[in-house]
DNA sequence: ATTACTGTACCGTCTGGACGGTAATGTCAA
DNA sequence: TTGACATTACCGTCCAGACGGTACAGTAAT
């Protein structure tokens, strides 16, 4: 089993190697900004030489679209395996808004190793681009009204752009208030399509 | 000899260089990513040579700044400039939300230029974020109800977060859907407390 | 012996920016 | 008026260092 089919299955042999030098792209984005991020610095905090990272990643813009394309997975995985209570509509939404509180939430974003495969090969952001309009027209989809729908995603997008920067803007009390606010409005108007 | 550049610009006497060099970072964090913008780049989009870009800007990181405070200075300007029609409440939430608009709406948007100093330099996303604080302040100050002012604010900050990225999820026709029904949020809030 | 890696040494390129010019435009005293 | 010097605005070259990537020798397990 060669090295390429192992990842695809998931089934990774050492999977510490790979995950490590995932984590330690991350963390070295986000301590000397995403664009300054370098392969040395990667081998370094991973613990692994550099050979040993170009052994797992081709090159950087392959490491970097590796980053991007976990992200996204993982993501989807999260979504995919959140419990729908109701089974009625407006679970897609309810979902959608409870998984993205918890991707901000997380203590270790690889947010900044998103961003640092964005700004150094903008063609990365277009896979992005293609995730997030599956989303919304997903979210459209169970939405009773197109507007809530547009709304929630534009909040939450903007939830997620403050944790990508780094940008504490709201505080813990004010976001728990704008969630609940758009918590209220997806019930709302789950109620009236009922 | 370009008197609207001049004019947008405000104090200086030889305004080209200077205006042509900031709009060139621009242009080029835009075409190659905001991570591999480069001086000499800069200088051969702006026109002049390395080293007249470094007398205007003794720096890389020090045109970055000037990128950033001039991209922070132009929104409050417009924000200041908005002609407040009613002079009731609410107001500043409607002057946001329409300058947010047309600053999203710009067919050359600074924007990539922030990206690359925020990106290279993380510590310049620190005015930035207090300039956002005071905005959701002021908002929050403005709104009938603190959830109001907290939906307009991350919404907001989803399209510009878009727009940031180049990432064109929402169609014109979803966007101005979204604005209507943020402007029925405003409004009924604001009718509400009167 | 082969596979699946690790570690090191090295190379070519790119980049920020230091530096030494230079031409035009004041500024000011004689 | 003029010559002397100062300042402003800019040019073009050079260089040390960092970076991505290659080459290759080594190793431990199968």
């Amino acid at each position: 089993m060669d090295l390429v089919t192992r990842q695809r299955l998931d089934v990774p042999a050492r999977p510490t190697a790979r995950a490590k030098i995932l984590a330690a792209a991350a963390d070295i984005a986000r301590d000397v900004g995403p664009a300054n991020l370098s392969l040395d610095a990667v081998a370094a905090r991973a613990g692994v030489s550099k050979g040993g990272l170009l052994y797992h990643f081709p090159s950087k813009a392959e490491l970097l679209k590796a980053i991007v394309e976990d992200h996204l997975r993982h993501f989807e995985e999260e979504l995919a395996g959140y419990p729908c209570l109701t089974g009625g509509p407006a679970d897609i939404l309810r979902a959608y808004l409870e998984i993205s509180m918890v991707d901000c939430a997380r203590k270790t974003p690889p947010a900044s190793g998103v961003l640092a495969a964005i700004v150094q090969h903008p063609e990365m952001m277009v896979p992005i681009t293609v995730f997030k309009r599956q989303m919304l027209d997903r979210l459209k989809a169970d939405a009773g009204e197109e507007s809530t729908a547009l709304i929630l995603f534009l909040a939450m997008e903007g939830l997620r752009s403050m944790k990508l920067f780094d940008a504490e803007v709201l505080s813990a009390e004010e976001t728990e208030k704008a969630v609940e606010a758009l918590r209220r409005l997806i019930g709302c108007k789950a109620a009236e399509a009922a």
